[in-house]
DNA sequence: TAGAAAATACGATAGTTGTCGTACTATATT
DNA sequence: AATATAGTACGACAACTATCGTATTTTCTA
């Protein structure tokens, strides 16, 4: 019955450095995460601990140097976090956020085909 | 250049029950409120309170019972919260997360024809 | 008009988040 | 071997959130 675990808007920073580029230390995380913004070292430790202890991340520490991993897989977390999103926000209506979303977010024509076909795919059931 | 002010979770359950209501006490809040969860009373109070002094509520306190109303229109609070969400869980791609809310929540026919609709008027531009 | 009822104000609290400094430990380097 | 370097552990902090109790004030009503 293992809960889900909401990640914060930092931590998703992290899990986002860990699903593209895989297992990595706090170094590597921490300079990523520097790319963008100031962030002390310990900071990063802290969070990823914490993390850690959350449930959202594993862990090897058998080195030195402990390598994390990612214990939540990308699409499923973010199939939750939308799912909350859209009970929150739009009080379960997602097709008014889809609408939405279409409407601020400039698509490529490629893309939009592809929305095409997934709702003509849809419309067939 | 007033700030965006993310509304929390529980403050956005409010917002929506002014924006469905129009303006209202805390009383009538609060009874919204409780039908979905036990809320004690000076809870909800306080909550609108600091809401009220984020900017996110306006009230009437002439009367004895204040009276209050959201401060900031749902649409484009939604779209901004939105916005942040995209960027946030989805990198900013809208389009994936349009993929997938669209295979996640079961949408009428009538839903995916308005959508298809909107695709080809975006396509024509 | 005295007391009950209903409202606001406000302080306190526990939990969480993000941040960082300091202490400690293991490993390299000279 | 002595020192510098790089890592972890951990405690402390301020800010914020949600929660609630108590005090106070206003209004209603018996």
């Amino acid at each position: 019955m293992s809960q889900f675990v909401k990640p914060t808007d930092a931590e998703l920073e992290v899990l986002h450095i860990l699903w593209n580029n895989g297992a990595n230390s706090v170094r590597f995380v921490n300079e990523k995460l520097s790319e963008n913004r100031e962030v002390v070292y310990t900071t990063t430790l802290k969070m990823m601990q914490v993390m850690f202890e959350k449930g959202l991340l594993t862990r090897d520490d058998r080195a030195r140097t402990h390598i994390y991993t990612s214990a939540v897989p990308q699409a499923e977390t973010q199939k939750k976090m939308l799912n909350q999103f859209v009970e929150n926000t739009f009080k379960g209506s997602a097709m008014q956020m889809v609408m939405q979303a279409l409407g601020n977010h400039k698509a490529s024509d490629d893309e939009l085909s592809e929305i095409k076909a997934l709702i003509e795919k849809l419309e067939n059931k």
